[in-house]
DNA sequence: CACTTGACCTGTCCGC
DNA sequence: TGCGGACAGGTCAAGT
């Protein structure tokens, strides 16, 4: 599948933050409550007539900002996409190799939001478990994962002593598993955890508190390479990921193990296996990273 | 309280 | 070919 983590829903974000301030919001459709859960005469009156004057990214999470002072609030999940499109465009821009998505809407629309100059915002979910929010922009953040969620680990005041320390909340659990755990830092999923501690030659069942300090900062050093690595290529695309101009990402062409089971390591030819950890399918190379004693 | 498992969904793939 | 079941994995709720 698909699974946007911190720089897929980055690269939505700075495509979505070039493509819409300013538009006017004339109507909005959508017919899957769990999608949309907001009243119908909410959305119409403090959505339609709105604009939009900016695009902000917390975690996972996007947040259109609108001149109501009401935000849209939206999580892709596993499947969710935010696509644009203009009056005239049928489909996404640049080669046709490069879009997953065709006409919309299609099957898979669970949301069209459609502005005065005639171009449209779908909000796409095969699998039905994202979500889209209205909320007062001033009380966005007292929703519960904002209030729980741990910190950005692209912020330039994230060190990696910080990383360490959250860590440490869970130190009787595994590395994967703390990874994960969006309490502890935010943003990180399935592919970037796997990518990252291969790296840092970390097997995902080692015990937090067993691992040594150069190791935790290792590990921080990783996950910051493959964070702004993946931004700059755009997002990695296995299935459904696609950036707000319906275009895929590249990452996943430079992943060193994610994916790639009996494949070679890239970095000493042993074979890569799928294992299961913390409940996750995870990838790792036997060889470089030691199963812990 | 720390940690694990199941539920939410749909589409795809694999084995019989 | 059809069909059941496993699997994909972000997050919350429920269970141990």
């Amino acid at each position: 599948m698909d699974m946007p983590e911190l720089p897929e829903v980055e690269t939505v974000r700075i495509g979505l933050a070039a493509l819409l301030p300013g538009r006017a919001i004339a109507s909005v459709d959508f017919d899957w409550p769990k999608s949309f859960p907001n009243a119908p005469a909410d959305v119409e009156r403090f959505m339609v007539g709105a604009k939009i004057t900016g695009v902000r990214r917390r975690a996972k999470v996007l947040l259109v900002e609108l001149s109501s002072k009401y935000s849209l609030v939206t999580h892709l999940k596993m499947t969710g996409q935010l696509v644009f499109r203009s009056r005239d465009e049928r489909f996404g821009a640049g080669h046709p190799n490069e879009s997953l998505v065709g006409e919309l809407p299609d099957k898979s629309t669970r949301v069209t939001i459609s502005f005065e100059d005639g171009s449209r915002l779908f909000f796409n979910d095969q699998r039905k478990f994202g979500w889209m929010r209205l909320l007062p922009t001033p009380e966005v953040m007292n929703i519960d994962f904002f209030k729980k969620v741990g910190p950005e680990p692209l912020n330039a005041d994230f060190t990696w002593q910080i990383f360490r320390d959250r860590l440490m909340r869970r130190k009787n659990t595994n590395i994967k598993a703390a990874l994960l755990d969006q309490t502890v830092v935010a943003g990180i999923g399935n592919i970037y955890a796997d990518e990252a501690l291969w790296g840092a030659k970390i097997h995902p069942s080692t015990t937090v508190s067993s691992l040594s300090a150069a190791k935790f900062h290792k590990l921080y050093d990783e996950l910051i390479f493959v964070l702004k690595l993946s931004i700059e290529k755009g997002g990695s695309t296995d299935k459904n990921y696609v950036d707000a101009k319906g275009k895929k990402g590249s990452y996943m062409s430079f992943a060193r193990v994610f994916r790639r089971e009996s494949l070679p390591c890239p970095r000493c030819g042993h074979t890569i296996e799928k294992i299961r950890v913390a409940g996750r399918g995870t990838h790792v190379c036997p060889h470089c990273q030691r199963v812990p004693a």
